[in-house]
DNA sequence: TCGCGGTACTTATCCGGTTCAGCAGGTATT
DNA sequence: AATACCTGCTGAACCGGATAAGTACCGCGA
């Protein structure tokens, strides 16, 4: 059985099609009378909308799109993702929007993705993350003229709307609260170097420790898996002097380091203390739990939609600056042991 | 500046409409001087399929619906999703289907998007995950006449296909285990109580106990969160007749749980055995790592939706029974305390 | 030299909506 | 009484493709 469409309604009611599209998109063109009659009948017939044939006449996809440049293992992984792809959600959910999701193999392809959509006219827009420096994919966003939210900093973000947080800020006040307990021999344990905030942060850090005087002991770069932050920190903590607190770039390198300071026989926080990037349940549950620098990526991501669904009415909002990450200290970080 | 369309490209060729839709499907009826040339017009000018257009003469939506009916904070936190996102993910774009991901408020919500999905062409086919006993979204979906793959089990997927694994195995399997290394109060922390493969769970752990001779020293049922995985732990271990192992229907609750137990003083496994269902890198990376019932997610997660990508191409693909968890053992489980 | 068949198109129609011009018929205005 | 102006509707074009049916032309065999 076929679906009914407008021209059954309007069989049925014994108008034209014009009318019944005018009764119900609850435009004036026809009595009120006539309007709840065609309501009625659409309603007991069943009648859905074709988007396909409403999007023919210029109308909205109602959908967003978000092409994710990363290995799709890295998804599960990674509590930020999941937490922002559910802020997104959320926001999106309330205007009835949908998200359309793909994971791809690297930019090239990200923007093939991005180019269908968008010409196909199956997205109203977009929203672009893990910038990285000097991306190539911002200008051709903007070569495409689609409605698209960055989610990073606006020094990356060239013309596109940028929606971001303070990494420089959170990595000041965490540098200083180490550096106030005690510590003089800091290492940092960071994401991908070619990310834009990853950047960022190295040179917060590098600012910082210098500013307060303490001996930077290494940066050590990785791609955000436990298997990596171990390794990186049992390559600082073997070397002759090694830093007496780590600062991780996500929580999962911080529980993989945990576990190679316990392996190692050092005591945390007594030998060495522990700062995660991000704070998810992960960091409370372990023994002892984190210090982390959380905040509400769930927001985050439901600011970006926000953003994005504005930009798409034509508005013109300005770069959103979210909140900085709060540093809050649990079990992880004391005063470094006397020497 | 407009969109390019075929009527931009025919007018430039000098042909007519028809002749440039047959050169650009790479069908017959064009030579291949005009279709080459066509092609070079297209390529010129930017010209890019309008999906709407071609879903109006019933072409593929080129998209899977999936609709959450779960807190969105849930994504973030179970990585059992986000990897059988990933996993789905990985098969949908080989075959550059889309994923049209929404997260909703309750089962209702969850099929009016559905109903719109399909009643407005924006999907070929969908997911349906979290099963509940006698779940009313099965009939529903059977009423619909939309291509569907049930990750769940058969007894629950109505004629909707399902992809399932075989939980009961793992609970015998892991129940066996405990009991060849002496325990003899064994309990249990498992999900949500109205879930299928909960009750199946359920189920296949008080036979198992019962035929091993076991003491079942009780099922609690949570929400999947660390909270209350951390609740539960409490409640059992402060029972006068507490069990010596505990089996967690989730890492994050296990982890949770391991967590409770040390702030109890007890050892871990000396003292008590922690068996974690779902091996997320959580499970590894805590101390002491946790004896986990693991399986492949992403390829879970691909293997369904391989299926549905059979289904939408008409073809009657048989339900799949995916590989059983498989008990891992690793440093959290050990004989019983004598006594 | 006729007809047959194939090639290479054109033309027209359809998909399911939106939208605009037009047109009755009634009411208010002058 | 003629005019203007609503209201409530109709009919048709239109969006951008796909596709069935029709046609002009060519080569070829009989």
């Amino acid at each position: 059985m076929r679906r009914p469409t407008i021209a059954d309604i309007a069989r049925r009611a014994g108008v034209s099609k014009g009318a019944v599209s005018y009764a119900l998109n609850g435009r004036p063109g026809v009595s009120e009378a006539t309007r709840a009659r065609i309501l009625a009948i659409a309603q007991e017939i069943g009648w859905q909308p074709n988007s396909a044939a409403r999007a023919l006449n210029g109308a909205r996809a109602e959908a967003v799109g978000l092409a994710l440049c990363r290995p799709a293992r890295f998804l599960g992984m990674e509590p930020f993702f999941m937490e922002l792809i559910s802020g997104i959600e959320s926001e999106l959910a309330a205007h009835s929007c949908a998200l359309m999701l793909q994971v791809v193999r690297d930019h090239e392809t990200e923007m093939g993705v991005y180019r269908r959509w968008w010409g196909e006219g199956r997205v109203d827009g977009a929203i672009l993350v893990d910038l990285h420096v000097a991306d190539p994919r911002v200008p051709e966003m903007e070569a495409l003229g689609m409605p698209v939210v960055v989610i990073g900093h606006p020094s990356a973000a060239g013309s596109l709307l940028p929606v971001w947080s303070d990494d420089g800020a959170a990595v000041r006040e965490t540098v200083e609260y180490l550096a106030a307990l005690g510590h003089r021999r800091v290492s940092r344990v960071a994401g991908l170097p070619r990310l834009v905030h990853t950047a960022i942060r190295d040179r917060a850090f590098e600012e910082a420790c210098a500013a307060l005087g303490l001996a930077e002991t290494g940066v050590v770069h990785t791609d955000y898996t436990g298997e990596e932050g171990a390794r990186a920190t049992r390559r600082l903590l073997s070397s002759p002097h090694r830093p007496t607190a780590i600062v991780y770039d996500n929580d999962i390198m911080a529980v993989a380091g945990l576990s190679v300071a316990q392996e190692m026989r050092l005591d945390v926080p007594a030998d060495l203390s522990i700062v995660a990037w991000d704070d998810s349940p992960l960091s409370q549950v372990v023994r002892p739990p984190l210090t982390a620098l959380g905040r509400d990526i769930s927001a985050y991501g439901a600011h970006a939609a926000r953003r994005l669904l504005a930009l798409i009415d034509g508005a013109d909002p300005g770069p959103l600056e979210d909140d900085t990450a709060r540093l809050t200290p649990r079990g992880s970080t004391a005063p470094p042991p006397e020497s």
